[in-house]
DNA sequence: CGGTGTCTTGAATACCATCAAGTCTTGTGG
DNA sequence: CCACAAGACTTGATGGTATTCAAGACACCG
């Protein structure tokens, strides 16, 4: 596999002037936002702005591999990303779908290695910290450290769920809670339309089939199913669901 | 369900005198006993010992369940217990089982409300440390935020691979694993015998269902084809791996 | 224009669940 | 101590869910 490493600091450069942070979806729950406005002391007592460096990488491309070393913590700032671990065989489980605000995994603040595929979804643009100091002012300052132990609850709560989905659940519950999962998470960064709710969906089949531990094949089945019986609707790389009752009671059949 | 919670420290006085913690097999990874012996500051400074209790519970008796708010956080010192979720239908899945030494889950440092249910699988002893205290010692002291660091990293790794289990792998490949990953936690523990490789091991075949998301049906045939290929044996709550080359083989079958 | 990636559909098959019956053990109360 | 009930495990028969295999339609891109 052709998995060129994507940092491009100077092409960025010369491309036009990316959104700023106050327009990113998440501003309010980002960390991101929180650490680069954090002022810390040095070890000299003067006051510094934590380092950080804006990267992007175009869809479909890997970010970062699973036993590389990293002294940075990537955060997304823009666009759809999956942390992905890969099998000797070719299989893959998808552990999670990345959204803007959200840190990588809270484990980077303390271990160089991932540990798992890193890769785009759509065109991806994320700041990356210095983990010492990230980790340095998150944990010198009260309400940082509270904003961090949320995330980390929160990252904890989906891998239980994920747990107790291919666990427990049957293709249709799994297809359906991975669908109304991110609509919630979607909703918090104002990136869900009203009524009836609709909104981007850059997901392939393929990666569906990745996250709930089913094929492609199996997917396309069900999506089809749940399509021809009015539950959502799906164009144009954006979904609809059409009838949110019916689709949850899909969700939550136990 | 007939769910008593089985808090009973003063019945636990007039015991004969449990082993202290110098004899507990996670003696050397433990955070309970780093907190233990921590000192810390109190906000008059001065130096105060850490508050903690030690409780029991009988075998397949319920520790806490998933609503409780508690503000205290248990780590087991001696017995196997589990961490479960339950459905609504009655179905179950195990989120990890939990050895001597193990905190519960290091998001209870943060949280009051545990979202899953505590089951004791053997008679079990645990004891539970304040939550703000045993925070405040962990994160004030470099060396047992190291030691929380990798708990927590740990904690992780082992989500992640469940997830990866559940998702990509079949019923042989998921018991198996799930065996060899108990065979390297109690072996850290030196809670397994030599060679050839024996050890308590006190699951029912429904605990092994309900962790690899079988049926217990399932998981007896499993384990009689297991035994009839020569590589286990189990016997008297005891489990000898006979032919440790051949099951490590089904266990990474991709 | 061929190539690649994506999605769909049908047929055959594998894996695991469900159902059912029976053995053996363990615990409990009379 | 025995009788009985409940739990744990086994085994076989049957069925359902999801996989595998295969072929074709369609869009997009260099």
């Amino acid at each position: 596999m052709h998995a060129q490493l994507a940092v491009k600091t100077i092409q960025d450069a010369l491309r036009p002037a990316p959104p700023t942070c106050g327009q990113c979806p998440a501003y309010d729950l980002n960390l991101c936002r929180a650490a680069s406005e954090a002022v810390w002391a040095s070890p000299n007592g003067t006051p510094l702005k934590i380092q950080q460096a804006e990267h992007s990488a175009p869809a479909r491309r890997t970010i970062c591999r699973e036993q590389d070393l990293h002294d940075t913590v990537p955060i997304i700032c823009n666009g759809w990303a999956a942390s992905i671990i890969m099998l000797s065989d070719g299989s893959r489980q998808i552990l999670s779908f990345l959204l803007p605000g959200d840190i990588v995994s809270t484990a980077l603040l303390f271990e160089p290695r991932p540990h798992c595929l890193l890769e785009a979804i759509t065109d991806v643009r994320y700041r990356t910290f210095r983990r010492t100091e990230l980790r340095e002012i998150l944990f010198s300052n009260p309400e940082l450290l509270d904003r961090l132990s949320r995330s980390w609850i929160e990252e904890k709560a989906r891998d239980d769920q994920l747990i107790v989905d291919l666990g427990r659940r049957t293709a249709d519950e799994r297809i359906a809670r991975l669908i109304l999962g991110l609509v919630e998470r979607l909703t918090k960064r104002e990136m869900v339309h009203g009524d009836p709710l609709e909104f981007e969906f850059p997901l392939r089949q393929h990666h569906i089939a990745d996250a709930t531990g089913l094929t492609p094949v199996h997917v396309s089945k069900v999506l089809s199913e749940f399509r021809r019986s009015g539950l959502i609707k799906i164009s144009e790389r954006s979904l609809t669901i059409l009838d949110p009752i019916g689709f949850r009671r899909i969700a939550n059949m136990r």
